[in-house]
DNA sequence: AACAATTATATTGCGCACAATTTGATGTCA
DNA sequence: TGACATCAAATTGTGCGCAATATAATTGTT
């Protein structure tokens, strides 16, 4: 056996080492703005979502992130106990929970709207050209979901 | 407070999701490939570093994968236990621990070879555009660890 | 040589992420 | 109605990932 891999099994060439590193670099970049909040990042894209519609189920929050409910449950547990949200079961359906922004939880977004140009500037690149990598990295996430 | 969120702020907007969500759909992506081999998909990343050049330290693995002690110490103990690897104090300097494969973690990169046309399949891109792509998010990345 | 600073790894504690299983409510159909 | 499948969450167990701290070896300084 020769004492060097093959290119195509070199870290610097895998291009799901520089996603997973990337992921964890936005992470970071995330946490100074979202710990005054006391938000972890995760928390903050369920926060997303209730911002943008509020009182969905687990399922309706699970979903969009491809998360299960075995993250979902202890995690939204954190954050009611952090008096962010409520949860509760529905009136008409008591399989599911529903989930609810508190008062405190609804006045995050404001803080939050300065949080997308810090990390524009932070990325180094244009608007633009940030879209169209979203886009690609998008459809490659989804093909990779397909198979 | 409107119902519904800015655009800055809804969560399919968020290029940071997209890098979050696809990191995700990778691991997924390997596990049928690692499971086999005993391998999760951080532990691949690690066995990519120790195929290339065996008997790193600990810190020789961390760096490039952007990973510290608390994390890779657990980790390796696992792969140790498992027969892949061996861990050992470095002769010169006792404060280094040094990682070797052993003849079974050398033999599985015979296997892994196969996985990288496997993972370019799935992706559903052209060689050419993935590897582009690849730059482009490690560009990403840095640009987001340097600030 | 003595002592402080530095370096490398390990440990502890908390929060995801996910597979597998469980619990309880709802829907279906003989 | 009663048996059974289905569905939504919760629970359990394992493995990261990282901050904070601890431990031990080495280096640098006086």
């Amino acid at each position: 056996m020769p004492d060097t891999s093959p290119p195509e099994l070199k870290l610097e060439n895998q291009i799901c080492f520089a996603v997973y590193s990337a992921a964890h670099a936005f992470a970071q970049a995330y946490k100074p703005h979202l710990e005054p909040m006391g938000l972890t990042y995760p928390q903050y894209l369920v926060m997303l979502l209730l911002w943008d519609q509020d009182g969905r189920s687990v399922n309706e929050i699970a979903h969009p992130l491809h998360l299960d409910s075995g993250t979902l449950t202890p995690l939204l547990k954190r954050m009611e106990k952090a008096g962010l949200l409520t949860r509760g079961r529905d009136a008409k359906d008591e399989r599911i929970v529903r989930v609810h922004l508190t008062p405190q939880g609804k006045s995050l977004r404001e803080k939050a709207r300065a949080i997308p140009q810090a990390i524009l500037c932070a990325s180094g690149m244009e608007l633009d050209g940030l879209m169209a990598l979203r886009e690609e990295v998008k459809a490659l996430g989804q093909s990779l979901r397909e198979k």
